[in-house]
DNA sequence: CTTTAATTTTGAACATTGTTCATTTATTAC
DNA sequence: GTAATAAATGAACAATGTTCAAAATTAAAG
């Protein structure tokens, strides 16, 4: 016996979603740094008080905004590793995908990383859980590529491979640096993958 | 024939170096996110508006600290190739160092890359300079390495490196992600350029 | 349908910031 | 010693996130 969601709910419902859209189209107009509670509240229709009854402060609707951006990098994602059966193939696509979505998506993906919680609040379990799934993706390649590997292993070496590969995204795509034209970028970042498993796959059979 | 400084010049110095001092610490301690105006005139002795008579803005400011600890970060990469003369050797231990250094001081560290220009400001182009001292330090020993590489591919591997080390320790400092202890990431770390270094031999003598 | 109670929405007010600028103070030049 | 110049001051301003008493809306009761 489920209740009727009454008026009430569904308008309630019916804010945070204008506000959670309006936020994500700020974040990805104009960037995390920009964002204003007046502009999103305008963007949403409601009043400046409103955000605050459908979302305890910004940080929580950025984090929010930030939990659609790491879904729809997971189904790309998802997507590539079910294209790519072949381990090696399937690691050099989930890099190249990866760069792909940060160039398609850039001040969403920034976002991800940009925004710091609070001083001493930390990042809800919930959240934590949903980065998660980058991990995943990363692991099986690699627990097909050498299913000898120990648990500890294949956990130290997925989260290295994905730091890596987030590095070089992450400084290519920054201004303090030299940007680098995306066709080549793409072409550097599938040499690196492949250096990186040649010399896993080296320093394994020795 | 210079001109001495007169009394002005050396007390607009003082204030200057009182002011840096003062952001510096306030960095070190509390980190960039709490950086406040009136916390660094309170400190430097002198009243709210003095910063504006000795920096653009804080912005400004926070880009002379930076360039302090981009210094001393040069400073202890250098003294290390100095050590460690055998290239594969040195680009390891320079690895390391990148990581204790980003350890032993990870606010004024943190800065360096959180720090945001204003919305279409540039990065100054001493401040890039200096940036590139980092790449300086990776490329010698690549080159000694492999001396027949072209310019143009001694750059890109340069930063993929320099950008991949970045990422594992960027990476695994943030709260975002499970938190690894000190010493297994130097190991991971260790490892890590190993391979790097591996896979790129071998995929040269082929 | 009215009336009352509960809930939500509102936006003015507040607190905290970075930055400016007329006034005051200190230094230099004559 | 006095006038000209430069620097230091801190009150005032503008921009921002957040709160909360009042108004408006919705639900429940009669």
């Amino acid at each position: 016996m489920k209740n009727e969601p009454t008026k009430r709910e569904l308008k309630k419902q019916e804010l945070k979603e204008n506000l959670l859209q309006a936020a994500k189209n700020r974040i990805k107009n104009n960037g995390l740094t920009s964002l204003r509670a007046r502009d999103i509240t305008t963007d949403a229709g409601c009043a400046l008080g409103g955000l605050y009854t459908a979302y305890d402060d910004i940080d929580n609707l950025v984090l929010h905004v930030n939990s659609i951006t790491l879904n729809a990098l997971g189904t790309e994602l998802k997507a590539i590793a079910a294209n790519h059966k072949e381990p090696v193939e399937r690691l050099i696509e989930l890099a190249r995908g990866y760069l792909k979505f940060a160039c398609d998506n850039h001040n969403l993906w920034s976002a991800l990383f940009d925004h710091k919680m609070a001083e001493g609040v930390a990042v809800p379990e919930w959240h934590l859980a949903e980065h998660a799934m980058l991990f995943e993706q990363i692991a099986m390649p690699l627990a097909q590529l050498n299913p000898e590997l120990h648990e500890a292993e294949l956990t130290t070496l997925t989260r290295s491979i994905f730091a890596a590969v987030h590095g070089i995204v992450s400084i290519s795509l920054q201004d303090r640096f030299i940007a680098v034209p995306r066709k080549e970028l793409d072409t550097q970042l599938t040499q690196f993958v492949e250096f990186l498993i040649k010399g896993f796959e080296a320093s394994r059979q020795q």
